[in-house]
DNA sequence: TGTGTTTACGTCAACGTTGACGTAGATGAG
DNA sequence: CTCATCTACGTCAACGTTGACGTAAACACA
């Protein structure tokens, strides 16, 4: 492979379909227009569009208008060029997936922050595709975002090292950074999971099933250590069969459901370690009949789950919250906030709503 | 009120803040320093860089060592200045509210098709509030944005005008434009409505009732005349009790299907003009014990409405059609093509679940 | 009235990059 | 060997804006 060139690599075709394209888009009037109409220097006018003193009542007014005149609009790229330490006003945030509920109502939380410093986000979802991230990273870093907002899908993160030694903020998001020591707001999954089956063992539940997602994504093993620790603290021994992970889809979960429950040793209850597993094992209880027989916690809580027959009891993560914290740290870093790394776990909640309250059957 | 500067607003207090709160970021390398450690002038470098001929093999590899033992990082804004008719990058996506399933899902579908051109979304919520848009719209303006998908918070958009004379490709979805003749993607809400209505009173209901949301939003608006144009072709005449409008959270959607139901001649199917007052009102039917004795269809679809009890019979609009669909617009346009305004109205489709063909109480 | 200060401008250079163009040396054709 | 051509660079200016600094006129004050 030809090692990669650093920038964007020149691209030909573009210039060819462009021209051939027909309408370049017209040129924006700059503050020499504006000058030019208002019969003043282009220092004037910068001043006068910038709110500073040192323009006359009469000339700021032919300059606003002039700039009417022309629909001239302020070059935020020039005027970020020129500024001293200025700031782009764009934070990027790196999500799993925009369209799922977690990253868009972190996205949202977010926004809310930043929105207050006058900062943008710069959204993208990277589907736990490594080389994504590294694209979009690398985009942000060239267009001089003021911060990065990461769920990585990366495992080692030693390319950010530079970037976060040239200063640019950083914060992991529910997953933790690996080679790379900066700030990181994430749930205490294991701890979530082990609430989630030591309730369904309290209740009875002695065969316990758990669906989980790829292995190599951390809050995925993290909830599959809290489901073995639980186990361990009851002295149940760890049946390999009810551990199924690298379940992706919603219909993958509702096979997976359906088939361990036809065993001839199935389990009583189950623990689903994400919102489409969950869905799809509610899927699979119906269609197999076994709606209020058997018990189910989904991790985690989503926004109609307790509509859902039965209501599902969940481990709950506030979402808000999550994002709150990371708008804040960032602001706090580019308030100039150079403290050591913070590593901000929030604990998550069991919430009771009847699914993870089935008892087992009466023993056979 | 004092006459509004065209740029940003010098703001002092930031300087001081800034200088007050020590680190400033360190300063990037350039392709001045880079050149200066590789023995080379600098557009020697921006050809390097830039993947460019016209550097022999030994000044490149000598050029790509300077560059990353300096942490050389190319800088987007400068280039972007610089270059002729060169795009910015960004695409401004002004939604409703980033954390609902609708503007999530759109934008995930916006940013699936923009992401093969290489473009990046700056996502934004409006929630409903004109000044916001207008604020976030002047931004992305000044950042000299690629294009701009609207969800307007707005109701009147002349102010829109210059930029889209200048070339500025927009795209307004959900929401048609007024005053300004842009391209626009929409669902056929009326028709949506009327389908629902039209669906209930076929199934044997005479007093249906709809909630909706405020008037002043185009949608909403639709979604009540689908309503009445349904009652009119079935020649049942509209009773203005059963039209509440102006529902705005789950809450006052409870209370008002409640309040409802309590009436001395109540309505026996339900059509919810949002997906928060469908949740409402399911929860209001669960409470009166009114599950499976009223009908009720849901404007739009949501992920888990064939879970809930009953499942949910639902007016449906393909997100992720109308998200792909905004995007190739916008590449059409970025691509040169300056046709009319297009004008896309997507069909809503009726999806039978079971709430919404509960038949009415034998006549008493 | 003279002198210092303020106000309202203007000039110039620089931010980091790249297009246009120049040039010295290497290469090739005849 | 000559002259045209090509290659690998370099120089300069410009993109749109703003900081630093200059200056002429107006103003303030003793």
């Amino acid at each position: 492979m030809v090692k990669a060139s650093i920038g964007n690599t020149a691209d030909m075709t573009t210039t060819l379909t462009y021209s051939g394209g027909g309408n370049e888009r017209p040129a924006r009037s700059t503050m020499k227009d504006v000058a030019r109409l208002a019969g003043v220097s282009v220092k004037t006018v910068s001043r006068v569009v910038n709110g500073e003193p040192g323009a006359s009542a009469a000339v700021r007014e032919r300059i606003l208008q002039a700039a009417e005149r022309l629909d001239y609009r302020h070059n935020l790229g020039a005027s970020t060029l020129r500024r001293k330490g200025a700031r782009s006003g764009i934070v990027g945030a790196l999500l799993q997936d925009i369209g799922n509920s977690f990253s868009a109502g972190l996205l949202r939380a977010l926004e809310d922050v930043l929105r207050e410093d006058g900062l943008s986000v710069l959204a993208a979802s990277l589907d736990e595709e490594p080389e994504r991230e590294r694209g979009i990273v690398s985009d942000l870093v060239a267009r001089r975002a003021d911060g990065l907002v990461l769920m990585p899908a990366s495992d080692r993160h030693e390319y950010l090292l530079s970037e976060h030694r040239a200063g640019l903020p950083l914060v992991f998001v529910d997953r933790r950074p690996h080679g790379l020591d900066c700030d990181s707001v994430t749930v205490d999954n294991l701890l979530g999971a082990k609430l989630a089956t030591a309730h369904l063992i309290a209740g009875g539940h002695r065969r316990v099933a758990m669906l989980s997602d790829l292995q190599q994504i951390e809050t995925a093993k993290d909830r599959i250590d809290g489901y073995r620790a639980a186990l361990v603290e009851a002295r149940i021994e760890f049946d390999p069969d009810l551990l199924v992970h690298s379940v992706r889809s919603e219909e993958e979960a509702t096979r997976v459901v359906t088939d361990l429950l036809s065993r001839p040793d199935p389990p009583t209850a189950f623990l689903t370690g994400r919102n489409i597993i969950t869905v799809g094992a509610v899927r699979a209880l119906r269609s197999a009949g076994m709606i209020g027989k058997v018990a189910l916690v989904g991790y985690d809580d989503f926004p109609l789950a307790d509509l859902v027959e039965p209501a599902l009891t969940v481990i709950r993560q506030d979402v808000r919250r999550i994002g709150t914290e990371v708008g804040q740290i960032l602001l706090d870093r580019l308030g100039g906030d150079s403290g050591p790394p913070r590593r901000v776990v929030l604990e998550p909640s069991l919430v009771i709503r009847g699914s993870g309250e089935i008892p087992p059957p009466v023993a056979g």
